[in-house]
DNA sequence: TTACTTTCTTATCTTTAGATAACGTTTTAA
DNA sequence: TTAAAACGTTATCTAAAGATAAGAAAGTAA
């Protein structure tokens, strides 16, 4: 896939925050940066600043924590969503976060300094302002599901409804990363995985 | 407190998202409705649309979802902060969970018709897009914290750091509102709370 | 290929958390 | 004021999860 499509992915994927003109997504598209990241290398990385929210044109990426020394993975984005270490990119303060490529991934980059830039570009400003509402607001809601998941389903059923997603990267992505994603260690997973098969 | 007052924290709290000039400031609040609401009084309940956020000028709110006709509270807003069920007063979709006043408190509201309103009136049109995306940005931020602590951080870690945040209300509310917001049980809590006053 | 690492499952043991109930205290509501 | 409900702690029992290790299978790299 050449660059101009995956551009218009982009563009189609972006249609439900907010819709540019032609004159408009021609200025925008300056501001654009491809990249490839190969699988295992990082997007961002704890301690230092995430200064940049990209949009996945192709790949999955792994969003981790190291605590005592182990890796606990913490969430996902895959195809055709955005990633960031979101707070460190709008605070500018070190991530606390790795962010990993799971496979080799195409990446539509936006950096912190071009997108403050296109905040005060006259001809984007409106159009920025309502982009970075939109999509704050969207993974906003993200994370209200998220953190709901937590509190009212047990692991088992999260691990239901993560399956129900039908990404099919996940049947190739390994156990424990999806165990610490619920909340559990990858020997409960395992325990829950023969659970489901043995009452099926 | 009168209204005036409460209009003054208001504007000071928002300053750190936007500052309206005196003539931007007129009309905005023009679009603000106060309220109080009693003790055990509902701001959102479930299966109904939420349809505004407001700002806490005195009191405390909580959020709760009801599983297996158990009360199980998920977080808490405090005094100067915003409430809303977010993500259904973003979609008008009906919300997921209820929010409660804890003790009786004062409001200052905005409907989402008076924010979609003002989002198309050309006087405040830019800064009600700059708005709500720094207000979405920011509880995006306490939301990744929240993530974060669930993932990397045990439930007596979040106790004592939830205390550290020196909220006297914590003091007052029942302790089993605090057990689920940490993810345990309040006989677990309970607990928790021995350990902690035995090797003090 | 071969050696090494990673991954997943399973078993055992230990620790902890959950469920439940009891009891005294406090709060709430009639 | 009085009765009822809610609250917080504790004890007991049970169920589940964590820690650890072992071993087989799969993947990776020299």
């Amino acid at each position: 896939m050449d660059s101009s499509t995956a551009l218009i992915i982009f563009r189609k994927s972006l249609e439900k925050f907010v819709e540019f003109n032609e004159a408009e997504w021609i200025v925008f598209t300056q501001y654009l940066t491809f990249s490839t990241l190969k699988k295992k290398h990082y997007f961002a990385e704890h301690g230092k600043v995430c200064d940049k929210v990209a949009f996945i044109v192709t790949g999955t990426m792994r969003y981790f924590h190291i605590k005592d020394g182990e890796e606990i993975t913490g969430y996902f984005s895959f195809e055709n969503e955005l990633v960031s270490s979101y707070k460190s990119y709008l605070t500018r303060l070190p991530s606390q976060t790795y962010i990993q490529a799971l496979e080799d991934t195409r990446l539509i980059n936006i950096s912190k300094n071009d997108m403050d830039l296109m905040l005060i570009n006259p001809l984007l400003a409106y159009k920025m302002e309502r982009f970075g509402r939109m999509v704050a607001e969207h993974y906003l809601c993200c994370y209200e599901d998220r953190v709901a998941a937590f509190i009212t389903q047990s692991p088992e059923e999260r691990y239901l409804q993560l399956l129900n997603t039908g990404k099919e990267v996940l049947q190739r992505m390994p156990q424990h990363y999806i165990a610490n994603f619920l909340g559990i260690t990858p020997v409960s997973l395992s325990r829950i995985r023969r659970r489901l098969i043995t009452n099926r």
